[in-house]
DNA sequence: AGAATAATTAGGGTGAAGACTAATTATTAT
DNA sequence: ATAATAATTAGTCTTCACCCTAATTATTCT
């Protein structure tokens, strides 16, 4: 049988959204960001998980890169911001393959 | 500082499904699912797929154990379809995580 | 019964992801 | 200038996820 036409963009675009999204940890640094509805520090966000604090830079620094969160420096800070739009993305692949036709 | 109150069920609940959805060949069948509209057997996904029967085997075993496909046995054939009500759990995360307030 | 088909389990190899501690950079405070 | 703070990078280790081929199970066909 041939193959079903999936195009490359929804077997690509969608790769570290969803890798970033399946850990635990970064996810919990989402939650945080969501409830405290406001920038954090990259230390506030270390406190609040169970990892080291470089094991947490390597868990932002895949938010980041996935694009689900922003950061600016300031000063020897770095202040991180859940970047919400990004979410739509996953937001609308999971309508588009869940929606009853 | 304190740490934020943080439910076990936002940290644990979602592990399977976020995880599940973290592969590339996992979203391809899903989508696949999705574009049939209807029943799949399994020979006939792995025939989608750019890897071998048995580990299509692995990443539907895996996307069942999420909720995110039901099976149900016909003779020797496995009949796979879409879990679409489970995607809104994951949906719903999302809302949640990523609302303005 | 014997062959063919659908699918899973078994066994094993490889690479990447996640974790830690220690060391380093950059900035601010004394 | 020195010390302290915020954070990252370096280096290493371990575990696990993914992949494959070969073997096995279960069902159907001749």
């Amino acid at each position: 049988m041939k193959k079903i036409a999936v195009s490359k963009k929804e077997l690509g675009e969608y790769e570290e959204v969803f890798r970033a999204l399946a850990h635990a940890s970064r996810r919990h640094i989402i939650v945080c960001l969501s409830q405290k509805d406001g920038p954090m520090l990259g230390g506030e966000i270390a406190e609040q998980l169970d990892c080291s604090w470089p094991t947490t830079t390597g868990h932002l620094q895949t938010l980041e890169r996935a694009g689900l969160v922003t950061v600016r420096k300031q000063g020897r800070e770095q202040i991180y911001e859940l970047a919400r739009n990004r979410f739509n993305i996953v937001k609308k692949w999971l309508e588009s393959v869940a929606a009853q036709k």
